[in-house]
DNA sequence: ATCCTGAGGC
DNA sequence: GCCTCGGGAT
């Protein structure tokens, strides 16, 4: 069978057990940039604590936060946990922002995908997978995000090597599937919620939707 | 005690 | 390739 035909499967499969996901939970472009950058190796309930303290103190702007310094900032993100390094690479990636696009999210999502991509991953604080959210949640570009569980639920499947990297887990749905916003939308948002309920480190294939596909 | 929608530095 | 950053939920 196709690669491009087990792939749609799985989503199907998914997408039936547990329905929309309806991604990114956050109501504005901007705010799905900061929850980007929150959430690295944190849990989102972590992160809903943090950008609630922004949005309570007025500073959940892209200007507020460029006039913060980073010790203001780092307290306000502090229960999203790595809040130095988080309150540094949001004040490096809001410098960016406005000296290159001048503080206007319009602006930096009219740029061409590929170019903006890697433009983003030059960015200190910005890797792969924050850049591909970046762009395909509040961006609404047609660019895959791969993460833990997605290598984790292909991986454990055989579907992908131990071995692949980012870019390799990532060109397996780009050149399978087309290049549609709303599936890349709701494909990784089913894939986190699987990961999270079914394919943790921990196993829990019994109850999976995907353990046919074992 | 483990894990959470990672990335940079060495 | 390994270490660090880190509070919060379970």
């Amino acid at each position: 069978m196709s690669k491009a035909k087990v792939l749609l499967q799985i989503y199907q499969k998914m997408f039936d057990t547990l329905g929309p996901q309806y991604w990114w939970p956050g109501e504005t472009p901007f705010e799905i940039i900061i929850g980007a950058i929150l959430t690295q190796n944190t849990s989102w309930s972590n992160v809903e604590k943090a950008i609630r303290n922004l949005k309570n103190t007025g500073k959940l702007t892209p200007e507020a936060i460029h006039e913060l310094n980073v010790t203001e900032l780092s307290q306000l993100i502090r229960p999203s946990g790595f809040f130095n390094v988080k309150a540094r690479r949001i004040k490096t990636f809001m410098d960016w922002l406005f000296s290159n696009y001048g503080g206007s999210l319009s602006r930096l999502f009219a740029q061409d995908l590929q170019t903006l991509r890697s433009e983003l991953l030059a960015v200190k604080g910005i890797g792969p997978e924050t850049a591909d959210s970046i762009l395909l949640y509040a961006g609404n570009l047609p660019t895959f995000v791969v993460d833990t569980y997605t290598y984790r639920i292909f991986s454990r499947h055989g579907f992908i090597p131990e071995e692949s990297s980012y870019d390799e887990i990532k060109s397996l749905f780009e050149e399978n599937l087309p290049k549609d916003v709303k599936l890349f939308n709701e494909y990784h948002a089913l894939l986190v919620n699987t990961g999270k309920m079914f394919c943790k480190p921990k196993k829990f294939c019994e109850q999976c939707p995907l353990k046919e596909f074992l």
